[in-house]
DNA sequence: GTCTATACCTTGATAGAC
DNA sequence: GTCTATCAAGGTATAGAC
């Protein structure tokens, strides 16, 4: 189909500011270069946008989708509820180059908008929350009671996050290569 | 001992900062909102540090020496090395209000000053550093080799990390209570 | 040494031409 | 609809009075 230059601007600036958000933070991203790299002059951005927070809401809506798409990508390609959560753990690993560098864009931008009582707080929520009901349907589907399966998905996360952090803080990826290999093996036992 | 006039003020910049710079993160705190909270004028800043870079080199090395005190002090109160892990597992629960609304200060500022390749990024890594060696020396002492201490003193951080991320993404205390005691656990069958 | 006043820049946001 | 020019506010850093 054919977008109209409206929908395009509008989609790189969403574009751009989802790169800058995640490599630069949040608060540290300024208009002018988000305009920089997506080509449109910062004086458009209020036609698109009421606001800055109004461009947050949309990078945040954009990797919610993504990650949704990610989701229903690995349930068809793995039956194994065990392979999808497999697939899963070895997300930080198939991106470590980004990560090692700027951490997991989940968890930096949730510790970036919870200091300054950020509002959109609870928006940056919805993307843990989405793996994290995810993997906990795929551990039910392994038998766990809802109890269990709620645990367990959460370990995951905990396992996943730390990596991040101590991957991001010394700019090695043997914190994730490590950490994945034993979440694995840990998938295997459980 | 008495202090000058000048060594109080400089402490008061720096305990302002470290406040700040924890709860409102390094970027997102001003001059006029340190001096504010020093009762310091702002224009004395530059009597006392040549550029606000050089106030967050003061906080870290602050931070890192009180971390220095609080290792030393387990030390002396636990003959135990098991203890002495357990007592740095229960860290995080001791100071969970805190960490439950801006995260661990540890893990924050390396994820901030991450991105935007700040100059001051390896100060902040000597805080993990401290506690990654300090725990691999009391896996030492637990009879475990050089790798293994080294292996186990990572997880141990990764756990705490993990946990701390996920307790202010939904501030919600459970992440820290559950992943301490399971920490715990852990360290008893080690 | 301590403080006031301010310079100079960048920010997010607007106004209005075309 | 798209773009240029500009705004007011707030940032770090400086100058200079006392």
């Amino acid at each position: 189909m054919m977008a109209t230059k409206g929908e395009e601007n509008r989609a790189r600036i969403v574009d751009a500011a989802n790169e800058l958000f995640y490599k630069h933070g949040f608060a540290n991203t300024s208009f002018a270069e988000i305009a920089r790299h997506a080509g449109v002059p910062k004086g458009n951005f209020y036609f698109y946008f009421p606001s800055k927070n109004d461009i947050l809401a949309a990078v945040i809506e954009a990797r919610v989708d993504r990650l949704r798409n990610s989701l229903a990508q690995w349930e068809t390609a793995f039956d194994d509820p065990r392979d999808r959560l497999k697939r899963l753990a070895d997300m930080p690993k198939n991106e470590f180059p980004l990560i090692m560098e700027f951490g997991c864009p989940m968890g930096t931008l949730t510790a970036e908008l919870g200091k300054g009582h950020h509002e959109l707080c609870d928006d940056a929520q919805q993307m843990f929350t989405l793996l994290l009901n995810w993997a906990e349907d795929q551990f039910r589907l392994l038998g766990r009671d809802k109890k269990a399966a709620r645990t367990l998905a959460r370990q995951l996360m905990v396992r996943l996050q730390g990596a991040s952090v101590m991957a991001q803080a010394y700019q090695d990826r043997n914190w994730i290569l490590d950490e994945v290999e034993q979440t694995k093996e840990w998938l295997d036992a459980v």
